[in-house]
DNA sequence: GTCTATACCCTGATAGAC
DNA sequence: GTCTATCAGGGTATAGAC
């Protein structure tokens, strides 16, 4: 096993992961995607079939990969609590190596699944899956509230993907003067989810930051940074 | 003004509404609208001159129902914390009211904004200032801990559009016995959505339920239904 | 405002030589 | 496995009669 054989194939799923996510599945052109992995378009049909089979070998790719990541979280030997913070900065670091991943799904959850077959599906199931797996064990360790995984699932996932997904309209809409993200970093963000998290699972009441308590203790004295940036979010992210 | 006088207009933009909520805006065949519509593809071409003009025009139309529904609920003389639970609610409803907005919101964020224009730009973000009005109202008065208005923005609303967009897919997994989402209803996703953004939001540890404080204080005895499914989630609406 | 007919371009897919 | 050449179908858009 000197050098990989496959080198095409690879190639040609990195250039569809590429022209999917910035045109969508309708959007994208075969002749861009064969350009892109520089191999020639009769190659890319003697590989994978149709534009279809091509889809579909990207998405169980990339939800494989995912789904192994969280299913290793899940089974790690921790409390459920800190399996949530690490499955955040997880799916983060994930959509961080594969930039293409929030518009294709995004893109897919708008089509209704229409391109997924039972295989698709399956592997596609086994991230929500792995992440509820979680959700379950700290409900049945009385850690977490009761409540359904899934609603727990979409409350954390969706934020992630939409935050990536949305940073060129955002973008244009702060260089228009129409809304300010500046201050929301991506780090910034997904320590706001697990703060999110942290509170929306909690069985009892949440505990809240001393630097937060304190000014909670004199309401209507100095507010620590009145239009702050970075003081203006939670503090320190839990990473895998 | 006995009858309205633009009824074709009107008929090429709900048409057009469901085309582009299926397809996205490549997959969109400007035939079916017109067929869809009952008009003629060329009075199509008559007023709304291209396919993307049919298009911004739809968003513009959009946009703008939703911000104007979030700032009646902004301008409201309600407590912050109330008017979160109103806009969430509103924003539901405007999509039972709009099933198409959640897939074509989803994919114009995939796409990266590519299709807006200026004008259009300017009516979408008046849907994040509206919401942000509000957490940056409950922030000043501290009934609400600092945070990033878009960052509490993201986390409230993204669920409620992924999670609508999903359904189809849902519907399918369900199926296929891979994940079960048969409890999780609009209304108690709702619900769930609620509950999650008052505890993000609360300055003060977060007040748990009666029933849930109950158990909580017996923690190994009895859990109120164990696989039940109505009683996994939170209790009553917050309706507008 | 409404329709018919059509120009013109581009796309997914394959045949067949090497 | 790799390439060139090509096709059949369907797409947006418009011209021009009514």
């Amino acid at each position: 096993m000197a050098r990989p054989a496959r080198v095409s194939p690879d190639r040609i799923l990195v250039a569809a992961a590429l022209e999917f996510a910035e045109r969508g599945y309708a959007g994208a052109r075969v002749d861009r995607i064969a350009r892109r992995a520089r191999v020639n378009k009769a190659m890319l049909y003697y590989h994978f079939k149709s534009k279809q089979g091509l889809y579909r070998a990207l998405l169980r790719q990339i939800f494989t990969r995912a789904a192994e990541r969280l299913r290793a979280i899940a089974a790690s030997d921790r409390p459920p609590v800190e399996k949530i913070d690490r499955a955040i900065a997880g799916i983060a670091g994930f959509i961080r190596e594969h930039a293409f991943f929030p518009a294709i799904m995004l893109r897919e959850i708008a089509e209704g699944g229409v391109h997924l077959d039972r295989e698709t599906l399956a592997t596609l199931a086994a991230v929500p899956r792995a992440v509820g797996a979680i959700f379950e064990e700290g409900i049945a360790r009385h850690s977490f509230r009761p409540l359904h995984p899934l609603a727990a699932y979409f409350t954390m996932v969706a934020p992630l993907v939409v935050y990536h997904a949305g940073a060129p309209i955002r973008k244009e809409l702060t260089t228009e003067h129409l809304v300010d993200d500046r201050a929301l970093t991506p780090d910034a963000f997904v320590r706001h989810v697990q703060e999110t998290m942290r509170r929306a699972l909690a069985y009892e009441p949440v505990a809240v930051p001393e630097t937060q308590r304190r000014v909670q203790v004199s309401r209507r004295s100095a507010r620590p940074a009145p239009s702050g940036a970075a003081s203006n979010e939670e503090s320190k992210t839990r990473t895998t």
